[in-house]
RNA sequence: GGUCCCAUCGUCUAGUGGCCUAGGACGUCGGCUUUUCAUGCCGAAGAUCAGGGGUUCGAAUCCCCUUGGGACCGCCA
């Protein structure tokens, strides 16, 4: 391509950084690297009630922790910032004088209650909403006389009725009748601008050369286009990207769905890369049967002409999955580094500073287990205290009684007794060994054995747990179990 | 109500006129491995390709209609 690719995600800081926009972020991301274009984030932060700085640095976290790195924006700056829309007040309101003079928008002195009765009315007489253009046809003399009395006014951007095609790198050519939009407004009474049309301004100075987001946004792209021609303006290549839905098919909503990237999900102990890849599949394939990608490999897979049109559903389960085969695939010195942010016990902690070999061997004996990183500590706290309360009757194992269990503690504690090398296979040979000659089922005596050891109906294996432990702690744990049993019959 | 978009297993998807008696993944179920739970491996069930009309020798794939779902129609973005 002959232009420079620049693309951009223009979040505005009104809530937490949304799954949505994070896999818009991601596909864009994606585009531009692919295309060797650079990457760009702008804060729209002109709704001055409802934006608020932490809601700007949960994005910036978020995106950052997710790995997609923006080249141009808050904290690294760039040749056409600033890059916050509250910086640009300035800019946008020479634009507004000039569309003002050219008689391209108008005042409007309509106040919300006279809109909101408007709108009633074209409703319940099964009108489409759409402004009257009451104020269009206002005088001068009414003008100043409204000003002199000091009412509010919003400023309107003033269509003309006509066909508008928006080409779209996803959709292709979508047609709209602008004659049904209504004049809207692009300045608030207040002064501040709105998106639509701060969006038009902020993309060209730019020299952004495609705008990708949501499928909410297609109509708006129509007006925009309008927009662009009264500012006499180029046009971004437009794409709009498939939504996400939840089971029920209803639209993700902050309220009750879990879409808050860094509360649902990365403090929750998802993986970025996981969700990373999970996203880039929820629109996207690559037309092969792999769907197992790093963000690396993505640059140079990604195709935006393989994003589908349909909305998909957001399954939990599959990212679930995923995030479980990253976690598995992960070094262990790695999964490590993950997994201390999520341990809460100090004790535990400073035991993992301490000998971070113990730790290690902890971790790999629980890795395929793991689904997320917030279930490190509840299993692997079992090596760092041992086993509190657990039922009695769990140290008989299925199939057997209480009397067998109770000779199978006192065989393994005696075998183990005798072992010098407390490794994995010499507790196995020993183990196995000694049921044998006891008449007990290898089993039996596995199970009682790891259910003294952990008090747990899951765990690792028995030998795994016995070499780890090691043997003092392993005998005392046997022991404690073998005062615990006889209360049983 | 209007405008626009979308439509393949429960879910994410492959499929661009014959390779499709529709492929893969998650989930589900069964088996193997086995001391539990996982992992791993093997296997099964699961889609009359929303429905109906065309076009064609031939359609999941092209056209039309119907139905269903969704988005937008804000001085939110």
């Amino acid at each position: 391509m002959a232009e420079d690719i620049r693309v951009r995600i223009a979040p505005s800081p009104t809530g937490k950084f949304h799954i949505g926009t994070a896999r818009t972020a991601l596909f864009n991301y994606l585009f531009a690297k692919k295309n060797e274009g650079k990457f760009i984030l702008r804060i729209e932060d002109t709704d001055r009630e409802r934006s608020e700085e932490v809601y700007t640095k949960d994005i910036v976290e978020g995106l950052k922790w997710l790995g997609l790195n923006w080249d141009e924006g808050p904290e690294v700056g760039g040749a056409y910032g600033p890059y916050f829309q509250q910086e640009r007040l300035g800019i946008y309101e020479e634009y507004t004088e000039q569309l003002l003079e050219e008689k391209k928008a108008y005042k409007c002195f309509c106040t919300p209650e006279e809109l909101d009765k408007e709108r009633a009315e074209q409703q319940a007489n099964h009108q489409p909403p759409k402004y009257s253009g009451k104020c269009r046809g206002l005088t001068q003399e009414q003008i100043e006389q409204n000003e002199r009395a000091g009412k509010p006014y919003a400023i309107r951007f003033i269509i003309e009725p006509q066909s508008i095609v928006v080409d779209d790198l996803i959709r292709g050519k979508v047609e709209f009748d602008a004659g049904l939009f209504g004049d809207f407004p692009i300045v608030r009474s207040d002064g501040t601008p709105l998106f639509i049309y701060t969006n038009v301004i902020d993309d060209r100075l730019m020299e952004i050369s495609h705008v990708l987001r949501g499928e909410e946004h297609l109509a708006n792209a129509a007006k925009q286009i309008i927009l662009a021609q009264g500012l006499n303006f180029l046009n971004p290549q437009f794409g709009h990207f498939p939504l996400i839905f939840n089971a029920d098919h209803s639209k993700m909503s902050k309220r009750k769905d879990p879409v808050s990237v860094n509360d649902d999900y990365r403090q929750k102990g998802f993986l970025p890369e996981a969700l990373l890849n999970y996203m880039v599949l929820l629109g996207w394939s690559s037309g092969t049967d792999r769907e197992i990608y790093s963000l690396h490999d993505l640059i140079s897979e990604f195709q935006i002409e393989r994003v589908g049109k349909s909305p998909s559903i957001f399954d939990p389960e599959k990212l679930l999955w995923m995030n479980g085969y990253y976690i598995r695939n992960y070094q262990v010195g790695d999964l490590a580094e993950g997994a201390k942010g999520f341990i809460k016990d100090p004790k535990i902690l400073a035991a993992a500073d301490k000998e971070p070999e113990f730790f290690l061997q902890t971790l790999a004996s629980v890795q395929d287990r793991l689904k997320k990183l917030d279930e490190v500590e509840p299993m692997i706290e079992l090596f760092y205290e041992p086993p509190k309360d657990y039922p009695v009757s769990m140290l008989v194992a299925k199939k057997s009684t209480a009397e067998r269990a109770k000779k199978a503690l006192q065989v393994a504690a005696k075998a183990l007794g005798d072992i010098k090398d407390f490794s994995y296979d010499s507790t196995e040979i020993a183990l196995r060994a000694s049921a044998k000659a006891n008449d007990l089922k290898d089993g039996e005596i596995l199970w009682t054995v790891r259910v003294a050891l952990t008090g747990k109906e899951a765990s690792p294996g028995t030998f795994e747990l016995l070499e780890i432990l090691g043997k003092p702690e392993s005998l005392r744990r046997i022991e404690t179990a073998q005062r615990k049993i006889k209360s049983l019959k």
